[in-house]
DNA sequence: CATCCACAGGAAGGACGGGGGT
DNA sequence: ACCCCCGTCCTTCCTGTGGATG
């Protein structure tokens, strides 16, 4: 008896597909970065001083969303800590995950030592804490600050200028930093003493292309999956999704990877384009369901006004359509509503989460206003509302 | 050509709950 | 025990605006 499970066990556990399935998620960093050759190179020379106890000049790093810069940022800075540990400490901060100055601070004190308490004190506080602590440090500080375009949008420049001005502050320059952004534009938004500041050197990741991107894919693919399982049809497919999407690498490997999960839950043994086209589908939903499922109430049901609202509509609708019938979704379940200026901000929220459109237009004589539309799969949005919250859900029925 | 629509979106601030410091 | 600070969600009040219309 005992057999038998065991056997249902391994044949459960072994993959046929995956090699080594972990070498395909987001957060690793391979021992190889094929076509940033040149990237690195540059950020080696800047970095250099760091050799001779020096503090180099400042970087910002700039290139779309899986062009490498997070894993080429990450590569040097670890080889070359492991080269001269005792000449600097780094730390990397990723600024969509710590989004908050007070968390950034708090990181950053963290990786210098000291604990830090979630919340509590001010953020004037902490610096001052963190200022004191660098200055008890004899190595140079190398701070990483990833996707910082997305925090200064957020909470504005200040406490990059507040961190750029520390070195001046001690009296000693002994903090590097590396700012790493999928925005090009973004520099414009930035403090003009920030921006020359955090730009004394540039480098600029250009986007893969196809060919580059099947390489890629090609190499860690090998590793990653039995020999033989991915055919170069299938890689020729994700490398070509990626690249119309504008070169993104993660992107590319997200796929590779879904689809091999697709492939071993269907007991398949190979991949195929179908499988391929499934894992997108399924990386989508899956995206969806989160985002909407974890959305704030009241967003939640503006998000089910603008479904019911399409729905009936056949078109986009303005912000006063969607403000409509959102108040009679409101009044339905007897909770007040949120203001009409409120409900333009979920509204811009939402498509910046990418679940519905939402584009300002000028009809003239007929007003200023937004056309919204939803962006995704209607039932995927439906089910994500209604399986997290009963109270919206009841007004879903048809 | 001025008007005026239907909002956009900035500024300031407040209630509230979660978490400190002392 | 009491005060302080934070982020989140929200309100109030506000000025700004492109172009169809009269």
């Amino acid at each position: 008896m005992s057999k038998i499970i065991d056997d249902i066990l391994s044949s459960l556990s072994r993959s046929r597909i995956f090699r080594n399935r972990e070498l395909l998620l987001p957060d690793y960093v391979p021992e190889e970065l094929p076509h940033r050759e040149e990237q690195i190179k540059r950020l080696v020379e800047i970095l250099s001083p760091l050799m001779r106890g020096e503090k180099p000049n400042n970087i910002f790093i700039y290139g779309l969303t899986g062009t490498g810069k997070t894993a080429v940022t990450k590569f040097v800075v670890k080889k070359l800590h492991e080269k001269i540990s005792n000449s600097f400490i780094y730390a990397y901060i990723n600024t969509r995950q710590t989004d908050t100055p007070y968390r950034i601070l708090a990181d950053l004190l963290e990786n210098l030592g000291s604990r830090v308490p979630f919340t509590g004190i001010s953020t004037a506080e902490l610096y001052r804490r963190f200022i004191k602590k660098v200055l008890e440090l004899k190595p140079i500080l190398v701070i990483v600050l990833d996707e910082i375009d997305a925090f200064v949008k957020k909470h504005g420049d200040d406490i990059l200028y507040r961190l750029t001005r520390a070195n001046y502050e001690m009296g000693k320059s002994k903090i590097s930093f590396i700012g790493i952004t999928n925005d090009v534009k973004f520099v414009d938004l930035l403090d003009p003493r920030v921006k020359s500041s955090l730009s004394e050197e540039e480098i600029i990741f250009p986007p893969y292309n196809a060919e580059e991107l099947e390489d890629i894919l090609k190499r860690r693919a090998t590793l990653a999956f039995y020999n033989s399982v991915v055919s170069d049809d299938v890689i020729k497919l994700c490398a070509a999704i990626a690249a119309r999407d504008h070169g993104d690498a993660r992107r590319a490997l997200d796929l590779l990877r879904v689809a091999g999960e697709v492939a071993e839950r269907e007991g398949a043994e190979k991949l195929t384009i179908e499988h391929v086209n499934k894992a997108r589908v399924e990386i989508e939903r899956d995206r969806v369901y989160e985002v909407v499922s974890t959305l704030p109430f009241h967003s939640k049901l503006v998000l089910l006004a603008i479904v019911i609202g399409v729905n009936e509509k056949k078109r986009t609708l303005t912000t006063g359509e969607v403000y409509d019938v959102y108040t009679k979704l409101a009044k339905k379940i007897g909770v007040e509503s949120v203001t009409q200026r409120r409900v333009s901000d979920i509204i811009n929220e939402l498509d910046m989460l990418g679940i519905i459109t939402a584009r300002v237009v000028n009809r003239g004589r007929y007003g200023k206003t937004k056309e919204v539309n939803l962006a995704v799969n209607e039932e995927t949005v439906i089910k994500a509302i209604s399986e997290k919250d009963s109270k919206v859900a009841s007004l879903w029925d048809r």
